[in-house]
DNA sequence: TCTGGGGTCCTAGGACCC
DNA sequence: TCTGGGGTCCTAGGACCC
């Protein structure tokens, strides 16, 4: 069996979990920049805030209503994350974490006592962390996710789910894009097709859902008809792409700001592939204008090879830098630049350069960069090139205390 | 009527997920 | 003024090899 542990609302809840002023009140969280929203608590999403809506078309109608809203804390996610994750390992030996918010269980107990201990996992959780959660279990990841949406959307479940079969009962209730796999675009194309519920899916024709569709929806289809097809995957794999991107929260005409702004996203991405001990063997450099608005946009990429496959920020820099310009264009108002790093092997297994850079000078890059992580690690943010004034950071005038994770943050009561 | 039969690697694009 | 930031996998097509 597999159980399928998902908190509610997550990013809200975290902020409840310091702040209990805000039980029973509506709480939505903000992406970066305070761009749109991301999270909402049962409270907003019965005042119609829907997911992903801009900030600022919404902050006058959220203002009225007395909601409380909040620019992310990912410092406190990812802390109140781990905590859930480490109470949840204690119920199974098997478990993959997915998301930041979810994870997969693998359970080997008699039916009859998976209920009790689907409770006992939500009160725990609930009540070492704060985290509110639901649980749903079934015999494939895809069945085990619709219960506990299941779970999620029917108050007298009291939060846990458990689906021994997929019933058409059971399985008529969904519309095909609840699916786990199945987004939009397959929706709206199974639909003309006439699947428009999860029980039509399970019934399709399995030849048509392979031509029309592929492997990857097949898979779905005996997954929702109880036949496992994917598995636990309980040791997260190396990254195979990493990538750095932020909109700015202003426009950037000026190339050495943007510049700048590569060098910060180069730093961490290289710090994101040392900790995987892996080297990268290509960077691409990518910038944009607005989306949005009639001022002109131009949005362009540039990729390029390493000499060799490296992890050492400043050769990355120094690769990156041409790309950058490039495909830079005078008299556009940029809001968003990123790096992405690809052919991404172990470092253990570079292949060096038989007239590349001399083993003596990449030991001492090796020393510099294992030096600068520590410090950043520390908290002291060591950087590359000018990292003085740069007004086009990130806005998030909004965000909590990092109450679990930093001393001066600690909470008075 | 009929045009060989195996492969590999790489990239772009399209789906999907949170 | 203002619209996030990460990821994965699969497939088709083009280039190459013998």
């Amino acid at each position: 069996m597999f159980a399928l542990i998902d908190c509610n609302n997550f990013y809200a809840s975290c902020e409840r979990v310091f702040s209990p002023k805000l039980n029973g009140k509506a709480v939505v969280v903000l992406s970066n920049n305070d761009g749109c929203v991301i999270a909402r608590s049962n409270e907003a999403k019965a005042l119609g805030v829907e997911m992903g809506a801009p900030f600022f078309k919404e902050r006058e109608r959220l203002e009225k209503n007395g909601v409380e809203v909040f620019s992310s804390n990912y410092e406190l996610y990812s802390d109140m994350s781990r905590r859930v994750m480490g109470t949840l390992a204690l119920f199974s030996g098997e478990i993959e974490v997915y998301s930041i918010d979810e994870a997969f269980l693998r359970l080997t107990l008699a039916p009859d006592r998976l209920r009790d201990h689907a409770t006992e996992i939500r009160a725990t959780v609930k009540q070492w962390t704060g985290i509110p959660v639901c649980v749903g279990i079934a015999t494939t990841k895809v069945l085990a996710k619709l219960s506990n949406r299941f779970a999620k959307k029917n108050a007298g479940t009291g939060g846990t789910h458990f689906q021994a079969a997929p019933t058409e009962e059971f399985l008529s209730r969904f519309d095909v894009e609840d699916v786990w796999g199945v987004g939009g675009r397959w929706g709206e194309r199974l639909n003309a097709g006439g699947i428009k519920t999860a029980w039509q899916l399970h019934e399709a024709n399995q030849s048509w859902i392979r031509a029309e569709f592929g492997v990857v929806l097949l898979r779905i289809v005996y997954e929702l008809r109880g036949v496992s097809c994917l598995s636990l995957e309980e040791v997260a794999q190396d990254k195979k792409g990493i990538v750095s991107s932020r909109s700015f929260s202003r426009s950037v005409t000026d190339i050495d700001e943007l510049r700048q702004a590569v060098r910060d996203y180069l730093s961490t991405a290289a710090e994101k592939l040392r900790s995987q001990a892996s080297v990268a063997g290509r960077v691409q450099v990518h910038i944009l204008t607005a989306r949005h608005g009639d001022k002109p946009k131009y949005s362009n990429a540039a990729e390029g090879e390493l000499d060799e496959p490296t992890d050492d920020t400043a050769t990355l820099i120094r690769r990156a830098m041409p790309l950058l310009d490039a495909i830079y264009r005078e008299g556009f108002e940029y809001r968003k630049a990123g790096v992405y790093l690809t052919s991404i092997s172990p470092a253990s297994l570079i292949q060096r350069d038989l007239f590349g850079v001399p083993i003596e000078k990449s030991e001492k890059q090796k020393t510099l960069m294992a030096v600068m992580d520590q410090l950043n690690r520390n908290g002291r943010r060591v950087h590359f090139g000018d990292a003085g004034r740069k007004g086009w950071t990130m806005k998030r005038g909004r965000r909590s205390q990092s109450f679990t994770t930093d001393w001066k943050d600690l909470l008075s009561v």
